[in-house]
DNA sequence: AAAGACGCCAACCGCCGGCAC
DNA sequence: TGTGCCGGCGGTTGGCGTCTT
């Protein structure tokens, strides 16, 4: 189905992602956030490029996205989206709520697209578009006043138990590296960042668990390191943005009382 | 049962716009 | 104003699974 993993000639890995590349970058943005792509892999110990981190991130890892199974209501959406703006998967992804647009493009050339040109229950489905956009537009200003997610383009496609996810998907986009690690920060029960729970039981303890700093994160007394293996002074990138780590390790010692892995501050 | 064709989708690639300097 | 960096977008591809012959 996918690439099978590779390493190019700058010794990054290409192709598909394994469950302990995906736990790594997962663990990393739950704690820091996505503060620089490019340089976000080097701090999670991935050997990836920031875009191909980027694009798990977006299209699978992160919380709340929907794939597969779509229902009629939201291809009809696709639909009415397509014939308005075009190939602009982004701006109908941004419609429909948990799906992202590769999914959407995908979706589309694999089923729609066809299907728009031969099948009488899409052309149905398109003839219908024009009276249930009417129909979602009233319901949109009905509602419009009521709550946030009513300010979502008029195609909304709801569902109750997205909506925190929504929410705190805005919230924790706005953490920074700088203040992510010290306070306010979920610390996400972990023993071994390779046998964490499914995504689902992850995202859910974590979105709806606010401001828990869990002590099970550290074992022993120490902190553990973020990635296996942690950060080592003799990784190239060590001195790279190094410091804000180690004031943010220092503010986590002075705050919480904890006792940081000299390895990590020598 | 075997082989080729096709469907599907995760991931890659190249381009573009915004922004900082 | 020019340049470089970064994030985001849309087109394309690789390859596994399924279907057809």
């Amino acid at each position: 189905m996918v690439r099978a993993p590779f390493y190019d000639k700058n010794g990054l890995k290409k192709g598909a992602w394994s469950v302990e590349e995906d736990n790594k970058l997962r663990a990393y943005i739950q704690r820091f956030g996505h503060w620089n792509w490019r340089e976000l892999p080097k701090f999670a110990g991935l050997s990836r490029c920031g875009k191909s981190c980027r694009l798990r991130w977006m299209n699978y890892l992160r919380p709340g996205v929907k794939r597969g199974n779509y229902t009629k209501e939201e291809e009809r959406i696709i639909i009415k989206l397509h014939e308005e703006l075009g190939n602009k998967w982004s701006m109908i992804a941004a419609s429909l709520t948990g799906r992202t647009d590769n999914d959407i493009k995908n979706h589309w050339h694999a089923h729609l697209k066809k299907c728009s040109k031969n099948n009488p229950t899409i052309s149905r489905i398109k003839t219908q578009s024009k009276e249930a956009y009417q129909h979602d537009a009233d319901i949109a200003r009905k509602t419009e006043t009521d709550n946030y997610v009513s300010s979502s383009p008029p195609y909304q496609v709801m569902e109750s138990s997205q909506l925190p996810l929504e929410k705190s998907s805005s919230e924790f986009r706005s953490l920074s590296f700088d203040n992510a690690p010290l306070f306010g920060i979920n610390w996400i029960a972990e023993d071994n960042l390779t046998t964490l729970e499914t995504p689902e039981q992850s995202f859910n303890d974590f979105w709806t668990e606010p401001f828990i700093m869990d002590n099970t994160y550290v074992q022993n007394n120490n902190l553990v390191s973020l990635a296996e293996g942690g950060f080592s002074t003799s990784q190239p990138w060590y001195n790279e943005g190094i410091d804000s780590i180690y004031k943010a390790m220092q503010e986590i010692k002075n705050y919480h009382g904890i006792n940081v892995d000299p390895y990590l501050l020598n």
